[in-house]
DNA sequence: GTCTATACTCTGATAGAC
DNA sequence: GTCTATCAGAGTATAGAC
C-alpha cells in the first residue's frame, strides 16, 4: 500500500479512537488495530502518541471556527445570520456528533493546546455587535450584547450532542426519536431566538 | 489522624484530581500527594483506582439532579420556575465550575456508569409539559415543548462554564471580566427565555 | 492505620530483519 | 514501508514492618 493511503488510514483510525477515548484513554494498539496495521508503523509515521494526537486535533480544531467566521462577516441581516449559523452548526455537528465532547475534553485537560487555534481563527465579534446596534437603532430587533446572543445560540445547538444520554433518558426517547428530536431543533432554536430578540 | 478524617481527605483530593484530569489522566500518586498521605493508603481505603473514582463520581452525580427535580414539582408558575432554575443552576455550577466538563467527559467515555444516576433522579418532565399546555391555553405564554424549553435553558446556563477559554479569548475578556460576564448572564438568560415564550 | 519497599502489568517507544 | 521482538518507564496494586 502506498504511503499516503497508510497515513490517511492511521489518521482516520486515530481520530475515531481519540475522539471516543480521549488522549489518555486511547491506546496505540487500538489505533493500530483499527487502522489494520502495526503499532510500530504508528511511530514510523508520527513519532509519538502526542504528535499523532496533535495531528488529529489540529485537523478537527481547524474546521471548527471558519464557518462561524464566514457567517459573522457575511452580508446578511441579523435574522438571516441566525438562521444560517444554526443550520450550519447543526449540520456540521450532526455529521460528527462526538466532536463537541472531544473538544471540550481537550479544552479542559489541555487548554494550551487549544489556544492557538482560537487565535488563528481570527473571529471578530465587533462587527456583529455593530450590526446589532444598528438594527436595534432602526427598531428591527431589540438590543442585546453579542457575547450573550452568540453564546446562547451556540449553546443551544451544541448541548444536545454531548448531553445526549441524559436527555434521551429523561425524556424517554429511543434512538430514532432522538434523531427526530435533533432535527426538530433546527427550526425550534431559530424560532426561539428570533422570538426573543423581536422588538 | 482518625479514620473518618483521612477518608474525607482522600475523597477531597481525589475529587480535585479526577475532575481536572479525568479518570485515565489522574495519577494515584498525585491524589496521594494532594491528600498528604501515601499511595498505599488509597488502596487501603478504596481498594482500586476505579472504586475511588466511582466514589467520587457518585457523590458528584448525586447532587446534579435533585435541584432540577425540586424545581419541576414546585408550586410555581412557569415564569417563576424559569427564574428559579436559572438562579439555582448558575449558583450551583459557579461554586464548582469544573463539574460540567467532568460530567460530560465521564458521560462520553463511560456512559454506563452514568445511567443509573439519571434513573435514580426520577425526573419527570410530564408535569412541566402539562403546566406549559395549561398556561399556554390560558394565554399566559406561547406553546413550546418541554424538551426544547428545558434543554435550551440548561444549555445556556452550563455552556459558558466549559467553553470558558473559547469565549474568554474570542471576546477578549480577562479573568475579572469573565467573572462579571458570568454574573450578568443570570438576568440575561431569564430575560432571553421569558421574551421568547411571551405570547 | 500508616508507612516503605517491591511486585506486576500495561503500554509507549525502539531495534533490527525483511 | 512494514513487520516481529524487545526494552524501558510509568503506574496500579500488594506485602509486610511498625
Amino acid at each position: 500500500m502506498n504511503t499516503e493511503t497508510t497515513e490517511l488510514q492511521i489518521l482516520k483510525a486515530a481520530r475515531e479512537v481519540f475522539i471516543s477515548k480521549g488522549l489518555e484513554g486511547a491506546r496505540m494498539q487500538e489505533i493500530a488495530d483499527q487502522a489494520g496495521i502495526n503499532k510500530a508503523l504508528l511511530h514510523y509515521y508520527f513519532r509519538s502518541k502526542d504528535k499523532l494526537f496533535e495531528a488529529v486535533f489540529s485537523e478537527v480544531a481547524g474546521n471548527l471556527f471558519p464557518a462561524m467566521r464566514q457567517v459573522l462577516v457575511a452580508e446578511l441581516g441579523i435574522r438571516e445570520k441566525i438562521n444560517f449559523v444554526v443550520k450550519i452548526y447543526l449540520k456540521g455537528i450532526g455529521e460528527n456528533p462526538f466532536i463537541p465532547a472531544f473538544v471540550i475534553n481537550t479544552l479542559n485537560t489541555n487548554p494550551e493546546r487549544f489556544l492557538k487555534y482560537i487565535k488563528e481563527a481570527g473571529i471578530n465579534p465587533g462587527v456583529l455587535q455593530k450590526q446589532i446596534d444598528d438594527e436595534a437603532a432602526h427598531g428591527l430587533i431589540r438590543h442585546i450584547k453579542a457575547e450573550h446572543l452568540m453564546v446562547n445560540i451556540i449553546a443551544m445547538c451544541i448541548f444536545p450532542f454531548f448531553a445526549r444520554p441524559i436527555i434521551q433518558n429523561v425524556f424517554a426517547m429511543n434512538d430514532q426519536e432522538y434523531g427526530a428530536y435533533l432535527e426538530s431543533r433546527e427550526s425550534e432554536i431559530i424560532d426561539f431566538v428570533l422570538k426573543s430578540i423581536a422588538v
